[in-house]
RNA sequence: GGGGGUGCGCCGGAGUUGGAGAGCCGGGCCAGACUGUAAAUCUGGUGUCUAUGACUGAAUAGGUUCGAGUCCUAUCACCCCCA
């Protein structure tokens, strides 16, 4: 697997690149849909290919490994051929439900123990089965066995659980390379920076992980709540430190506005499920602002979803209809709106690629942020 | 024509043995939230007004009572039975 750099901003410390996969190549700075079951939810495979022109999607370890189950998926012959995405794919460890299933799970040096949220059975996750696990599902990129700490989150704890992190990752490196793909192609493992919103953790832990001979780079413990500027200001040190010849993945990010200010930042990959999960609850994002689609004021207006849109669906459908939709509670809502976002994200990366090539991208993100964020 | 029953919120339901209703549940409606997805979810609001407080309100009009959504009378509407 190969990063390689096309451009770089003059103005910020945004860069375009591309990364080549054996499932294709990735074009970044770039967003990648959640599909955490294997699906992202409410859309097709074959319409995140045309309409969103999705390069690369998620899946989840944690929830594939309980549902359908790592046997059901080596039998399938990895997650590729059974959900027919043939494009590349990133797993998440499972570190985030660590976190988000705090309440059920025990953590100690040896991994996590933790009730399964389906049925209460108990499981244990270490760094090396969690290599395993992401062997068998076989995406391209598999993610190290990191605790993605909550906020507000305490300098002790947040010191300690980055060490955790990294002695994980040490032995995620380890199996990582004591194993081999399963499928006949190549997968790459991304180590994940820590240290909750502390200045010296994460500079720490941004020169722990610059420190392995690693594909890629990701930063994760962001977006968990923390005031946007203390996210800008941890991204921005990290990315001084992790190398500049590598993809940096800023894992869980975010608002339209977020994805632009942290590739003014040297992020190059983002996922987030604010694009899917706000669609099927009604908002969706344009290049005006933001809509909540069932309010009453947009019951008659007969206009696009967003005309200035690049793909037929958001064009196609009418506010009203939609709004429609959603008061009727009709799946055909959520569908569209799905599609509707995550194309609108999509651009938004492709357009900060081109303003990056062009040597626009700053004014363009200075103009395009407080539009992204207001409420129509 | 005679007899019986039921009437309060935008709708449906519950409840009120004469004792503090702007007031229970659900729906609808109106808003808000959502950032490596236990989320097609969750939260709030939904009589009126000059609005941290007031006022009006149990089909309508009277009456009994310290006190009426509850009891009485008349009227109206709807439902059931008889002719």
């Amino acid at each position: 697997m190969e990063f390689t750099i096309q451009h770089t901003d003059n103005e910020t410390k945004a860069r375009v690149g591309q990364l080549k996969t054996d499932h294709g190549v990735i074009e970044t700075p770039i967003f990648m849909p959640v599909g955490t079951l294997g699906s992202v939810k409410g859309v097709h495979q074959h319409e995140l290919k045309e309409d969103i022109k999705a390069q690369i999607i998620l899946g989840n370890t944690y929830h594939l490994y309980l549902r359908p189950g790592i046997d059901i998926l080596e039998k399938a012959g990895g997650l590729h051929q059974f959900n027919g995405w043939d494009r590349p794919i990133l797993t998440d460890s499972g570190g985030f439900q660590v976190f988000s299933l705090a309440h059920r799970r025990k953590i100690t040096e040896e991994g996590v123990t933790f009730a399964a949220h389906t049925d209460g059975s108990k499981h244990l996750f270490t760094p090396e089965n969690v290599m395993d696990i992401q062997r068998t599902i076989g995406a391209d990129i598999i993610m190290a066995f990191d605790e993605c700490t909550p906020y507000p989150c305490e300098y002790n704890y947040a010191k300690k659980s980055m060490q955790l992190t990294h002695r994980w990752l040490k032995r995620c490196w380890d199996r990582f390379h004591q194993t081999n793909p399963k499928y006949g192609y190549e997968q790459a493992l991304f180590p994940i920076v820590q240290g909750s919103v502390y200045k010296d953790l994460r500079k720490q832990s941004a020169e722990v992980i610059a420190q392995y001979d690693s594909v890629g780079n990701a930063i994760g413990g962001l977006s968990v709540g923390e005031p946007h500027e203390d996210m800008y200001e941890m991204t921005d040190i990290v990315t001084d430190i992790l190398p500049k010849s590598k993809p940096r993945y800023l894992m869980g990010v975010g608002t339209p506005a977020n994805l632009l200010e942290c590739i003014a930042l040297g992020i190059d990959m983002f996922d987030c499920v604010l694009p899917t999960r706000n669609a099927r609850h009604g908002l969706i994002y344009t290049s005006k602002g933001k809509i909540n689609i069932k309010n009453a004021k947009w019951k008659d207006d007969f206009s696009p979803l967003d005309a200035d849109a690049s793909n037929p669906t958001s064009r196609f459908y009418s506010k009203a209809y939609v709004r429609h939709l959603f008061q009727s509670g009709e799946l055909l809502g959520p569908q569209i709106t799905s599609i509707h976002n995550l194309a609108f994200f999509l651009d938004l990366v492709r357009q900060a690629r081109e303003r990056i090539q062009d040597g626009t991208f700053l004014s363009w993100k200075n103009t395009m942020v407080p539009i992204l964020d207001q409420k129509l």
